[in-house]
DNA sequence: ACCTGAACACCGTTCAAGT
DNA sequence: ACCTGAACACCGTTCAAGT
């Protein structure tokens, strides 16, 4: 008769044992709550009530670690994303979608402009792509189409991402954007006649909606292409 | 009579004297040199031969720093910018310009990224949105499309500057390609139906021409509204 | 196999002490 | 007024030692 062990099986692991998962589960948290500042090793290992050294043993170092944070934001968002009817939408929805989470976790938006060829920014590239051949686009215009598109999404990642860094969980974003159209207004007309005569905008100012203009301009010139 | 001193006066200091001018001259090629990274106030003072404390009293902080770095890079390309027959090619010609000062100083795209609303940043935004009005772009949207165009000059930057990160000075820009195309052309098809297409795209790839592309693409939605 | 936590080699920044 | 360089408070990462 073969004695039974209750030692657990290696699949089924202590409620509170370490893992990937938990790691980066913590990670986003602190992320969230912190910024990218307060994402350390020693916070995490305190987090987690280990080490800082037993997050080594599932996680090769801090690049992987932000890596892993950034698929697991993405991959949400991806899943999430409802079919659209028409393949105009579906890139609006797809752009929307990565914009509404970069809002919440400003820290992706960062790590995508890191890593833009990773796992998580070819799935967006390629979901955006796959929409372009229903659009019309030529094949040899489709590559060019897909990238001017993501690099929009990037460069509005990144300046989120910046903003977030530099006024924190500010809540008081109209009060922040009423202050950069204060003070672009008093600039000298001469150096910035642009900026000076666009300052007011900067009040009433609707991110979502500026990021949806910008998407909306590409997708006009992409469709000029037929 | 007044007895003359022969202590230079302020204004004419002795040529190795630390200025902020020489600070960020040195910071420039250093940047240069060695990437982001090998930037310290260590190796800063070991270069200028005096102690890392020293430049603190030019310098307030790194932020200041990369800034004065930025705006040094930026000012002598907009200042070496010939003046272009149509707003259309002035726009190309103020996104090239940036495009090749990042592709020679990619730290730049990093910063530029950090901190989008500093002078430099604004100076060209001014001189984007300058040209909408010649270009028949109603008063309303202008504000959108400049900011369109620098959110993807903006993105394209940032990226460039993650490749240099990625890898360095390496002369092989070909065979990073190659080697992209080729990971691209063995990924599941199913899942990456986009990707996998256009893989051999990535091999005879022309980076300056496809961030001109992305700017056509943009001009063409906007001259669309009119 | 996995965890602990001290130790190492760095950072940016400060500051008493010098000239 | 400006410079020096040791010191401080951090980092990411490693690794001998434990279980």
């Amino acid at each position: 008769m073969r004695v039974m062990t209750n030692s657990i099986p290696q699949t089924e692991r202590r409620r509170d044992a370490l893992s990937k998962e938990r790691i980066v589960e913590a990670a986003i948290e602190i992320l969230d709550s912190s910024g990218e500042s307060g994402l350390t090793f020693r916070a995490l290992a305190a987090r987690l009530a280990t080490g800082s050294g037993a997050i080594y043993w599932h996680v090769a170092n801090k690049d992987e670690l932000l890596a892993a944070a950034t698929d697991h934001i993405v991959a949400r968002v991806m899943a999430e994303m409802a079919k659209s009817p028409g393949p105009r939408e579906a890139v609006r929805t797809i752009a929307l979608g990565v914009f509404d989470a970069i809002d919440v976790h400003p820290w992706v938006g960062a790590q995508m402009q890191r890593a833009p060829w990773h796992t998580s920014m070819l799935q967006i590239f390629d979901s955006l792509g796959r929409q372009l051949e229903a659009l019309g686009v030529p094949q040899a215009a489709q590559f060019d189409a897909a990238t001017a598109l993501l690099s929009y999404i990037l460069g509005v990642a990144g300046q989120n991402a910046s903003n977030a860094r530099m006024h924190g969980q500010d809540p008081d974003r109209a009060g922040v954007l009423a202050k950069t159209a204060a003070h672009w207004a008093q600039l000298d007309a001469e150096e910035y006649p642009f900026v000076t005569k666009v300052a007011h905008q900067m009040n009433d100012h609707d991110d979502t909606a500026q990021f949806l203009a910008g998407i909306d301009l590409i997708l006009a010139g992409i469709e000029a292409l037929r």
